[in-house]
DNA sequence: GATCCGCCCTGACAAATGTCACGGTCCGCC
DNA sequence: GGCGGACCGTGACATTTGTCAGGGCGGATC
């Protein structure tokens, strides 16, 4: 039997995928967490087999946890499960120790298939995506230069993200100065849209 | 037998939300559709009892498609499945003749039991979100406030949106700084996310 | 030790943005 | 007809934003 772990915050979809999964013949979902916070928790209290992850979940990334979860608990494969394919998420995934990278969008026959080809031992990833990320090349932005970025995506000024991040203000232009640079784009918000495409936030 | 429609860009929760649908005893999933502009011909060829659509869709928005289906297909009922508890869109939804409205949010048992009473003739609500909608007010953005913020959502500079809509820039400016005093903001980017959490976009 | 590089800051400048007061047209409504 | 409101425009203004050219500090690397 193998013991699944699933992190999803949209309710129906988590139910939906929980049902789903239940109905194979050799699987059975012991444990389900709307947020990233709860996951590794879970896992130590469940012991899965294999973590079915979102990424952008409330609490703490999917793919933070991941690498944590990895660290905790080698036994349990992880499976990123997400609605964005971002090639940088894809490259954070693997960097975090995850065997498969699943977009949402992909068939739900897929899924259980994916399951059983990671406890196999194999790695499960888009080709498409795979390309992706490679042509993407690294995530360009420095560590600062994110930080700015994030604090600026809900339409803050260049004072607020200042005093968020105990930064003087033009130094705080300059973060995202470069950031518009580094991204190619006109403006902050060209900027943090790019990023975000990117999966470099 | 209850005949189904879904209308779901995301394949593997559709995949999952038909599987499951199909498995209660009276119910089965004559149509799928991945955009909101087949909606209304998938119906007619497959004439459902009732059509569950998401409401941001590639192509045409649920709620549009909506109002052609009650029109083109009255017998058919129409219930709101979305992501976002917004209450523009709720307003919306009820406008267009929708008898409910979901949340993805939900346990995925509200489905069947929402769609069983559509049919019955009951409205289906979130009474917590109707509270909200009632609350919020309609919708104080004119139609050109719209439009010039819809433009403004991807980081278009003045001179972009200007071009786009035909309008001079100081013109673009003013419905700017109109939609960010009725949404009691700071600039646009602000006003953008105010308007799209009401669901005024 | 010298050399990068990320990080933090400054000051100054041009361009874009947001605000205000104003005049005009068109349309629906009392 | 008069009125209000949505709509389009102008010009001027203060503020914010984005850019550029600097300097200084600490850690890693050769």
């Amino acid at each position: 039997m193998i013991k699944v772990l699933l992190a999803e915050d949209q309710r129906m979809m988590r139910g939906a995928l929980a049902l789903l999964l239940n109905l194979e013949e050799d699987m059975e979902v012991v444990a389900q967490v709307p947020a990233g916070d709860q996951i590794v928790d879970a896992a130590l209290a469940a012991r899965p087999d294999v973590a079915l992850l979102d990424i952008e979940l409330p609490g703490r990334s999917g793919l933070d946890a991941a690498a944590d979860l990895r660290a905790q608990l080698p036994s349990c494969k992880v499976l990123i499960v997400t609605t964005f394919g971002r090639p940088g998420y894809l490259r954070r995934a693997m960097e975090a120790g995850a065997s498969g990278f699943l977009v949402k969008d992909g068939p739900v026959e897929d899924l259980a298939a994916a399951i059983r080809r990671v406890l196999a031992g194999e790695q499960v990833i888009d080709p498409g995506l795979a390309a992706a990320a490679l042509s993407a090349g690294p995530n360009p932005l420095t560590q600062r230069e994110r930080d700015v970025l994030t604090a600026a995506v809900d339409g803050a000024t260049v004072a607020d993200i200042a005093g968020k991040l105990h930064l003087s203000q033009a130094t705080v232009r300059n973060y995202l100065s470069a950031a518009i640079g580094k991204t190619g784009t006109r403006n902050r918000m060209e900027a943090v849209r790019a990023a975000r495409r990117n999966g470099w936030l």
